[in-house]
DNA sequence: ATTAGCTTTTTTTTT
DNA sequence: AAAAGCTAAT
């Protein structure tokens, strides 16, 4: 038959495409057609005849894996419905529910949002008397989520004497009891975090071989999509689904690698050259998004980092005009400057709003432009902060619904137990969980037997509370998600006590729970959907974020606003990027070792190949943190694109008046020590002949040569997981740790 | 048990 | 600047 689509894409691209058997990557640069690929690779498995519910394609975010199945649809008819797509968490959380008999949990078990687990933890800290200065819930979640995402159960961590070291030596010997105590409450809570449905999914195939063994049957063709952000846990389930048919396609760009703070593991790319040596590999260069400005831009930002792929990303779009540099003396200018540039951009080029996108690091930086936006009475939507789903009064009623279908667990029922009020109060409530520790009962079986060892007053209370729910139970196994929900809602007394607040949040709050209810009913009122279950619904939305759902309800025509992580995989006419300071981009925390650095550059890298034909980019002198007014430097990264492709716009705009020191100021700048000082050893260049040697038995303590860092002796190796650090004291550029996977080390 | 008023912390990014 | 946590008073 005839392919007409291959008309549609370059050769590359085609090769792509047409490659349908055995394992393949496809490097894919900025802007260069992955999707496009992607589509028609899966349209071309369907059209050879392979049966869409044999295909699983996994994506980044739901809304990448919405758009794809759209754009397949168009190509090969309804049947794209059928394909297994969508996120790791989604999918897996799908599997997870019909086998988690299998592996000890509840059908309808909780999906944990970060919140819960901080909470969690927090409580876990308190009952352990632990420090809860040292014992912060973020970075307790941190190590736990690093150590599920490495596949580290609690009886590894606790036994691992380096982790044991590493912990003792932040001062936090307790993280791996604090572990086991959180994950045996959500065990008994029925309930997992986002790590865990990856890291469950690993046991599970680990522990059931009949299971893997389906459902690598079921996944002949296995597609991941970023796969430069999967981390090591995604990774192996990915390789057992593909272990039988070995039809696996992975699509990556290494530069675009920005989750390495989620665990994410550019091993992983490594790795797979290693499993699949038959692998066959495609590059996609061509950029068609962008100018050529741009994208040579881009390029000489990127350039910057040492790790990172051989790869040479072009266009042959018009050269464009020139990255705008825009200087203001505030943040609040920062926002004027911004939108004043739109406005007129929208009205000299007859663009809409939509072409517009406002991109920043931090959520917090949404404020000055929204000001600025609003005086201006341009329309604006924000994507991601602080999502529907995360308002207090949203969790509170979702609290009911999963109190409801799942009585285990434990963060649903102390986030309502007392709301609306009921006269149990903290002690009540520390009283039972202490009950529950001592007879180990879940809360919920103290809670509904709470008589036999309260006072009948107060377990009176507690008992009506665990009744209420019992009877929503009774209501959701046979009125569908909306019927439930709007009876759970009037007879918990929520909408009551919300109706009472008159003030301006009150009414919010209550337009938020009819928001929910609409959202409810939507849900149920959808022809295509088949189990319209209060359970079925909940499931749908633990895994919902605020960037799949502000897309479906568009609002006309607005300006964009996100951080860049959200911004990954869009594109825009017009691009802006604020808060181009030191300390903010890149950010404080990820300038003190070189490898975060070059993820901020990565990210700086994906900003800007958002842009097709404008590229315009902001900082501040000074701005508001923390409630004062502080001073800002220009970022480093704004020395480091290629001058010959910015137009630094000297004087701010109206108002801003340059002050008479600002040459001064500027230079200043200047005489600091560069930025982005690249560690090689000055006196040391390689032998032209300079080999590898295999270092699979290098000890402590002998002497090597690395082509950049020079000579230096090994001082210690670690092994984790099967990968070997080594940490060498070079005689140039000090102390460094080297992955031997990665570094090219001879032996001397 | 509840609440008003005070102090402390928080900002990286997200499934 | 805002939210969350804590203390003291009711």
């Amino acid at each position: 038959m005839a392919l007409d689509y291959l008309k549609l894409l370059n050769a590359s691209q085609a090769a792509a495409v047409m490659q349908t058997e055995g394992p393949c990557m496809i490097i894919a640069g900025a802007g260069s057609g992955k999707t496009r690929v992607l589509t028609y690779r899966i349209a071309h498995l369907l059209e050879q005849g392979v049966d869409p519910f044999n295909i699983l394609a996994l994506t980044f975010t739901n809304k990448a894996a919405k758009e794809m199945r759209a754009r397949i649809e168009k190509v090969v008819g309804p049947e794209a419905k059928n394909l297994w797509m969508g996120t790791f968490h989604s999918i897996f959380a799908r599997i997870l529910r019909s086998e988690a008999d299998k592996i000890g949990f509840p059908r309808h078990f909780t999906i944990y949002d970060t919140q819960d687990s901080k909470t969690l933890i927090t409580q876990i800290v308190k009952e352990m008397d632990l420090d809860d200065k040292l014992y912060k819930p973020s970075m307790v979640l941190g190590r736990i989520s690093a150590a599920k995402n490495k596949l580290i159960s609690v009886q590894q961590y606790v036994n691992d004497p380096v982790i044991r070291q590493d912990d003792e030596a932040a001062l936090r010997p307790k993280i791996g009891a604090i572990y086991q105590q959180y994950a045996a409450r959500c065990f008994k809570a029925g309930a997992m975090d986002f790590d865990d449905l990856l890291f469950n999914t690993n046991v599970l195939f680990k522990d059931h071989v009949d299971v893997l063994n389906k459902y690598q049957n079921i996944f002949k063709f296995v597609m991941v999509d970023e796969y430069q952000d999967t981390n090591y846990s995604q990774y192996l389930i990915t390789r057992k689904l593909a272990a039988k048919e070995r039809n696996i396609c992975v699509v990556g760009d290494d530069a675009q690698s920005i989750y390495a703070f989620r665990g994410a593991d550019i091993t992983n790319i490594l790795n797979f050259e290693k499993d699949y040596p038959e692998l066959q590999v495609f590059k996609l260069e061509q950029n068609y998004r962008s100018t050529k400005n741009i994208v040579r831009a881009a390029n000489s930002v990127i350039k910057n980092n040492k790790a990172q792929l051989r790869k040479d990303v072009f266009s042959d779009n018009e050269e464009g005009p020139l990255i705008e540099v825009l200087k203001a003396a505030s943040d609040n200018e920062e926002g004027k400057l911004v939108a004043n540039s739109i406005y007129e951009d929208k009205m000299n080029l007859h663009l809409s709003y939509n072409d517009f996108a406002i991109l920043y690091r931090t959520n917090a930086q949404s404020r000055a432009m929204e000001e600025a936006l609003r005086k201006l009475n341009i329309k604006y939507k924000i994507i991601g902060g602080l999502s529907f789903y995360q308002r207090k009064e949203i969790k509170d009623m979702v609290a009911y619904l999963r109190l409801t279908v799942n009585h285990n667990d434990e963060q649903a029922l102390r986030r309502i137990i007392n709301y609306p009020k009921r006269g149990i109060g903290d002690t009540t409530i520390s009283k039972l969980i202490t009950t529950g520790e001592e007879t180990n009962h879940s809360l919920w079986e103290v809670v509904s037997n709470a008589n036999t060892f309260l006072h009948a007053r107060i377990g009176n209370a507690v008992e009506g509370f665990a009744d209420q729910i019992k009877s929503y139970a009774v209501l959701a196994a046979k009125e569908d998600a909306f019927e439930t929900a709007k009876f759970i809602a009037k007879n918990s007394g929520m909408i009551e006590d919300l109706y009472a607040d008159k003030s301006i949040e009150g009414l919010s709050r209550y337009e938020n729970i009819q928001e929910l209810l609409n959202g409810i009913k939507e849900y149920v009122d959808d022809p295509e959907r088949e189990d319209k279950s209060l359970a079925s619904f909940l499931q749908d939305i633990a895994l919902v974020t605020d960037t799949d759902l502000k897309d479906a309800k568009d609002d006309g025509d607005s300006v964009t606003l996100m951080t860049i992580h959200s911004a990954k995989g869009l594109e825009f006419r017009h691009v802006y990027i604020v808060g181009l300071e030191e300390n903010l981009f890149p950010s404080q925390m990820m300038i003190t070792s070189r490898a975060d650095l070059e993820e901020e550059r990565r990210l700086f890298y994906v900003a800007i190949t958002r842009a097709e034909k404008k590229l315009v980019l902001t900082y501040a002198t000074s701005r508001y943190q923390w409630g004062n007014l502080r001073s800002c430097e220009k970022s480093r990264f704004l020395d480091e694109i290629d001058p010959q492709y910015v137009d630094f716009k000297f004087s701010a705009g109206p108002g801003s008046g340059e002050s008479p020191f600002g040459h001064v100021l500027e230079r200043r700048s200047n005489l600091l020590p560069t930025p982005a000082r690249k560690t090689v050893a000055k006196g040391y260049s390689p032998p032209a002949d300079f080999q590898p040697s295999d270092t699979s038995n290098l000890a402590a303590g002998q002497r090597v040569e690395h082509p950049k860092f020079g000579f230096g002796t090994v001082t210690k190796l670690e092994t984790q997981q099967g990968s070997t650090k080594a940490i060498i004291q070079f005689e140039e550029v000090g102390e460094k740790t080297l992955l031997l996977s990665f570094a090219k080390l001879r032996v001397l």
